[in-house]
DNA sequence: TCAAATATGTGCGATAATCGCACGCTACTA
DNA sequence: TAGTAGCGTGCGATTATCGCACATATTTGA
């Protein structure tokens, strides 16, 4: 299969890699051949690549990922100014919140956080920071993010993607599915309660594209601090504002 | 050049994708080719490799990444635990100290933010963000990094890298700058003021290694703040203690 | 307005890098 | 002691890659 325009060793390198994204940690090389399917002495030779350019790091027979991946990512958030712009509207409007705001791109079937706001007091429910990735079916930010897609985009996704139960609430159902994207896209908002996890909850409102990819920005709560209408309704203010704000 | 045991495609493809690298935004293939070195037929196709790999976005002849290198860097991040473990021990210290408090490695010659406390107060200074990257010479963060090498790579880099002069105040003298690192390894702590910007004063410490990695732990405020005794004394109890907290 | 400079697109043949098998080795364990 | 899992490597055939050379589009500037 030879192609003119693109390097397949190259491509290969880069799907050795994505082994490591979000999740993995410690892989060894067999473990690499097998999730990319490469031959083992083909992995071996990417993965030698990788650390030789200061991707990798080797701890006995075990790979992982050294920072220099990080000063990339910071390449990305620069560029988009992320740091100088973004971050301190969302630290200022989740104060006035008094929760957490995040910026999520869609990036193919799954959404990533770009950005989440510094909050002081907040115990961080989990490890989720910049460069978390989440579902788009379970989740407010992936049902935001597939109603501002093209159509063809989120017929594509929602035929091909991966559909996994993450509570007992997850709603597994195709047709459902869809129409709570519709009423996210003519309603402006999208919000999902217990269904990627249990007790919590998520608004999230559409933004302008960054880079052609759809941008949504989010909070998630516990579900009961959302069960009211006047606060949903706060909530909805609060972050329709500061999605205005990001407008340029 | 033939060498069995490394992918010189892929070396040449990482090589591209680091050109946007912290600072370089939007580039043209042109630029790429310039940037690397490498024959403009070739940088072209490990662009459109990387652009058929979701990591580039072109936008006319500009190219730039794409958010999907962010959930790599989420992998490193998780893998180390910095959101589950770190974030929130900076965040409490940050708090105690009434300041920003960071932690970086060492990346050849140059220190990467691996992770920043989130301030909700904190009017950040500048776009400083996970994955930024700061010079080692002049910087507080730095020559705490090489205090902490090894003698030959602290020799290795102090013989090649880069001697940049940032502010009047930038120390540009090899031996006083060697003197100045052997200071932080003695009393165990650095203290830079105006070298790196004006006005500005860091303070680091030294923390265990990371996947191999030296690392520190550091703080930056205004010159003045920084200037009575017990202020400082203040600061560096909180660092060491914070570091001491992240002594698994 | 024309020329120079800069950027991208592409065809092709020679070369050299890559591929993947196959074999040998170590380490752990049941 | 056999069985499993992982790493290292040599080699010949294949084929992907390289880089030149030419063509075209766009911008700059005198």
């Amino acid at each position: 299969m030879t192609n003119r325009d693109t390097a397949l060793t190259f491509a290969k390198g880069l799907d050795v890699l994505a082994c490591f994204e979000t999740g993995r940690g410690d892989l060894t090389m067999a473990d690499i051949a097998r999730l990319t399917g490469l031959d083992r002495a083909t992995a071996r030779r990417l993965c030698l690549t990788l650390e030789s350019s200061g991707y990798l790091y080797r701890h006995g027979k075990m790979l992982r990922l050294t920072p220099k991946i990080l000063a990339v990512g910071g390449g990305y958030l620069t560029a988009q100014h992320i740091g100088r712009l973004i971050q301190p509207t969302l630290n200022q409007f989740a104060e006035e919140l008094n929760g957490e705001i995040a910026l999520a791109v869609r990036d193919g079937a799954r959404a990533i956080y770009i950005a989440r706001s510094a909050v002081a007091s907040a115990r961080l429910s989990l490890g989720f920071s910049v460069g978390s990735t989440l579902p788009l079916l379970p989740t407010a930010i992936g049902r935001m993010l597939l109603a501002s897609c093209t159509p063809k985009d989120r017929d594509q996704i929602l035929n091909t993607c991966e559909w996994t139960r993450f509570t007992a609430a997850t709603d597994m159902d195709r047709a459902s599915i869809r129409t709570k994207i519709e009423d996210a896209a003519t309603q402006g908002f999208s919000y999902v309660i217990n269904e990627f996890e249990m007790g919590a909850a998520g608004v999230a409102v559409p933004i302008a594209p960054i880079s052609g990819a759809e941008t949504v920005l989010a909070t998630s709560a516990s579900a009961n601090s959302l069960a009211r209408p006047d606060q949903m309704d706060h909530v909805l203010d609060v972050l329709r504002r500061a999605a205005m704000r990001l407008r340029d």
